[in-house]
DNA sequence: CCCGTGCCGTGACGCTTGTCACAGGGCGGT
DNA sequence: ACCGCCCTGTGACAAGCGTCACGGCACGGG
């Protein structure tokens, strides 16, 4: 097993500092290995730490009082995870559950603080990387308000063939390790919706063939195309 | 007119900066007056400085390809717009338009820049601005992906009355200066619907008497619950 | 081998909401 | 005073989607 500074380090936060600040870090984290299926934390809650995802899935949500869920975000190895509430001592916006067994590091808050106000190159990572989670927050807004859940489902197939897909003769292959559950969840929609609209998709020829969770599916920018027009 | 840098001085962002640094930045600073509808730039634009509201209503939206709009954020007097974009070098995640007359400075790229890189304290005002937003953003996410349009409505009316609203008996007065366009655009929907939701909520008293758009409406936590638990 | 469990497909139905169409009213300009 | 223009209310209608119900299929454990 590597040691964890060389871990931390090849992490895009952490990426860019001193290797003197990241050791220094790396000595007051907390790993963590749990199973599926366990909560960190709770919206709500208030802040201990941050989090950052080592090896596993771990699904940041939004939950109805009926039940329903709205994933926020879906973060996989190097990235961290509720590194907002760290500042400015408000609760978690949002819930976080693990998706499959992971490997986690945890880190209190006053060491990353500690670190944010001495180091400025810890505040630049940190903006950008708040800055990447606006981004999309803004991205999954407008799909959600705007469109119907075939265009949903159809930019995040694209988001998914651009981060884990292999070109295949003039399309992409991709493996979906996730249940129509949780698709459904991600773009803010029933179940039994998502089995009709991947029917949909199908029957367009934006997704070429499906075998169990291994999709064969159209060129991102042409999923994207689709879905901007609203799927004339 | 008081001189640029009291003003400045007493904006959030700027309020906990020695002196002597925001002095620096109100010279480079560029005072602009625009009239209302003015558009200060649209999504995908690149970034070129930071905007600093001193007076008027600055709207920042999304719009879709068939005309309609969400819009993500409402800015007044004190806020800054587009923050975001200046540190990671990305383009505009949206548009901005005056919805009143208004005066705004401009605080090109650079000079910003500089600051947040050698003072931690702009750096931790960045931090706490976007983290606002961050929340701001999955709020309205959630109730988007969840609730109907009345309790969109109650929600954005709670908000109103904690702002602007001036308790008055077991209620609260305010003045609503919007139209039903723009409401609508606010909580994601049409304008039609927005003048149903609103009989809606009279009938229900939650609204309990409105004259042009003078409103005098329920305490906001009520409203909130109302809203929570979907109307019943 | 059989059964339970979890995931997926599909039909039916009703509610919400966006859209279109139109009428009334306030307000400013000429 | 008259005429536009903009904002607002309301009715009718269709589409999208959530919900319920049910059946099929794969897989694993007794």
């Amino acid at each position: 097993m590597p040691s964890l500074v060389a871990v931390l380090q090849q992490i895009p936060i952490f990426a860019e500092l001193e290797p003197r600040v990241v050791a220094q870090l790396a000595a007051r984290c907390v790993p963590r290995a749990v199973g599926a299926g366990f909560t960190l934390f709770r919206a709500g809650e208030s802040c201990a730490g941050l989090y950052v995802v080592l090896e596993g899935r771990v699904r940041v949500y939004r939950s109805s009082p009926d039940g329903r869920e709205q994933t926020v975000a879906v973060e996989g190895a190097g990235r961290p995870v509720a590194e907002l509430p760290l500042f400015d001592g408000g609760p978690y916006p949002a819930s976080a559950v693990t998706m499959t067994p992971s490997q986690l590091v945890f880190l209190p808050r006053g060491e990353f603080e500690h670190a944010f106000r001495t180091d400025p190159d810890v505040a630049a990572a940190v903006v950008r990387s708040l800055g990447g989670r606006l981004r999309h927050l803004v991205q999954l807004l407008e799909t959600v308000a705007f469109r119907d859940v075939a265009a949903r489902l159809a930019m995040l197939l694209a988001d998914y063939a651009d981060q884990t897909g292999a070109a295949e003769g003039d399309g992409v292959a991709l493996e979906l390790d996730r249940t129509q559950e949780e698709l459904a969840a991600e773009i803010g929609t029933a179940r039994e919706s998502v089995s009709r609209a991947l029917k949909q998709l199908t029957t367009r020829g934006l997704i070429r063939s499906r075998a169990g969770n291994r999709f064969l599916v159209a060129p991102s920018e042409q999923l994207r195309a689709w879905a901007r027009t609203g799927g004339m």
